[in-house]
DNA sequence: CAGTATACTGCACACGTGTGCATGACTCGT
DNA sequence: ACGAGTCATGCACACGTGTGCAGTATACTG
């Protein structure tokens, strides 16, 4: 039946190793593993006929074995809060690029937000001796950053700002400027001549939340307008996945609505497309009765209609220097946090008041 | 200065093992192994004394050295085409919650549909020693199964339809189904009084691809009506993430629409979404003018005017049942390719035709 | 020809963990 | 008190790879 297709291996025949090749060409393990690597120890021709057996006898090296005997497993851990969220996916795709370019593989956890999930995830990155961690989940504070110090590991985290809190050395950072972004939203609507402007937030990620609210205040009061506490929602909502945010978005809208704002800046894209899907179905017509601006540029906030007014974050960029910032660090190279800057993309949600 | 936070550990020692614990304890590795692992051989006493002692310093077990002496990794390789595609991350949340709970640890690649980079990272799972491999590229073929099946990895691919063209016994696949999801969609379209339908396909992915088509071709037979070819177009075009395929959309609909169809049916619903951003372009309203229908069901599809009438593939469910059958196949038992049911959505982007 | 430098290779250990087998101590029964 | 049996522990090896050091053979120098 099955004409040996294969027959250079038996089914359950355990990866030839060097000590295989070894046998096979009559020399020791050492020098083979040396002949591998290239070594000038070795007699050219005795090493180009190992090179060629090993082909041959189709092995591959055994990272395991390396990496238990080097210093490096030659791999990072990557801690998400949730893989369907468009703002990450374009950050872990940064963070991959440079990670495959640099020949270093990515372990891929999702903590759904929850605290215990992260400790879990971030205890079996340690056992498998990943020799960094990069962290984009917001979740995590004062009994958790003591644990991850104590790790001994070198941390990046993603939009964070976590460095400049703490003085864990191992704690690194890089950010998109969330009070930059806030302040660019706001003043665009303020600059089209809206006053009566709303905030529509979330409790979950409290310190991007808290800046980017902080933002809003601060650029209200350089134009001289009060702050109307009834303006600010940021209600205690569960956030597992980026749907749970269009949910809050829609069902915050119409009572912050009752308060007769004009324009509405939305803690992200998904709350403003929430917000959108509840204009469509009270009849209000964006921009023209209600101006929303966004933030992340997600790609569906292209799609929707109207086209989104948003902050555009650098997420690619953001995963690209994370990674990088880690390899860095391996080197035993210095790094610094860096916060990167935001840029306010005009699109169609956003108009002069009527 | 720095106040001896953590003074068990110098910055740079490395982590303590089971013989820095038997050390410690005065006795032998070998008993603290059988220590932490509960063993019956060790007397309850020391037992006890071993485990405390370990907690206190801060002991985590070397998953590499384990892996070593060890058959298993516990370690599986993930290959996808894009990660920002948001079919795809469901897809990858299904895996990841299986796979977080039977405590293995996942690597994530992403090869932009491009051959040789499925080589490399492939080449890479091998040399870590991975116990199994997901992959949801479309892209592989002829020389790159051969490869795959050499490997000896188990390998579960999911929506290929992989392993019922092909012998090669260590491929498996799990699959939502085209031909079903493509008849569901020309069906409901016909049923609502169509004639004049078109197809706005891909050949980036040709498999699935051509299984819808043949859905959509025998569909319009089954209805007797004569098949149009200039009904259908599905252009070379590139495709690296699900932004391609918006731009491939929104390209192509104006020529299609020329050939007089009153209701299209889209490969996904990102080209249904750029068809229906060449609409609004157009002054063509959906779905008075024209009907449009898409595929897969995401979430994206919910938020744009007017939401996606789509055929829903069971994004999670495949993930979940993709990793479970891999970890099945690892405890050697027999596991079954898999078809999963799709279903109709009927939102607002179908109509009679007017 | 003797002595030394040079080129190449093997030995043995290390990395951290798991386990079969032998060893030692202790208990029990007669 | 002595042999048999039970219980607890250590020894030694294995997994696959990398590397310092020693050893051997060859070439070269005077």
């Amino acid at each position: 039946m099955a004409t040996g297709q294969t027959q250079e291996k038996a089914p359950n025949s355990r990866p030839v190793s060097i000590q295989d090749i070894a046998s096979a060409a009559g020399v020791s393990h050492s020098t083979v593993s040396r002949a591998l690597h290239n070594s000038e120890l070795i007699s050219p021709e005795v090493r180009q006929r190992i090179q060629q057996l090993a082909q041959e006898m189709g092995y591959t090296p055994n990272a395991v074995a390396q990496s238990l005997k080097g210093q490096r497993t030659n791999t990072v851990g990557l801690v998400i809060t949730s893989i369907s969220d468009p703002f990450l996916g374009r950050v872990v795709r940064g963070i991959e690029d440079v990670a495959q370019a640099a020949n270093v593989s990515v372990f891929l956890s999702i903590s759904y937000n929850d605290p215990d999930r992260e400790m879990e995830i971030i205890e079996t990155f340690q056992r498998r001796r990943v020799d960094g961690v990069i962290s984009s989940t917001s979740q995590i504070r004062g009994p958790y950053y003591e644990r991850l110090a104590r790790l001994n590991m070198p941390t990046v985290m993603i939009n964070q700002q976590a460095a400049s809190d703490s003085e864990l050395s191992q704690l690194h950072s890089v950010d998109a400027d969330d009070y930059g972004g806030g302040r660019q939203a706001v003043e665009h609507l303020i600059g089209l001549g809206h006053t009566r402007i709303g905030y529509l937030g979330v409790s979950s990620r409290m310190a991007s939340n808290a800046r980017r609210l902080s933002s809003y205040c601060d650029a209200l009061t350089a134009a001289g307008i009060e702050i109307n506490p009834g303006w600010i929602k940021a209600p205690p909502s569960p956030y597992q996945s980026h749907a749970d945010d269009v949910a809050t978005g829609q069902a915050l809208l119409p009572e912050l609505l009752a308060t007769g704002v004009t324009a509405i800046f939305c803690y992200n894209d998904m709350i403003a497309v929430g917000a959108l899907l509840a204009c469509r179905e009270l009849g209000v017509v964006v921009p023209d009765h209600l101006s929303i601006v966004g933030y992340d540029d997600v790609e569906t906030a292209r799609y929707v209609t109207p086209p989104l007014t948003t902050i555009h974050q650098p997420k690619l960029r953001l995963g690209e220097i994370a990674m990088q910032m880690l390899l860095d660090l391996l080197e035993g190279r210095a790094v610094q946090n860096q916060i990167l800057p935001t840029e306010l993309v005009v699109r169609a949600s956003t108009a002069p008041p009527q």
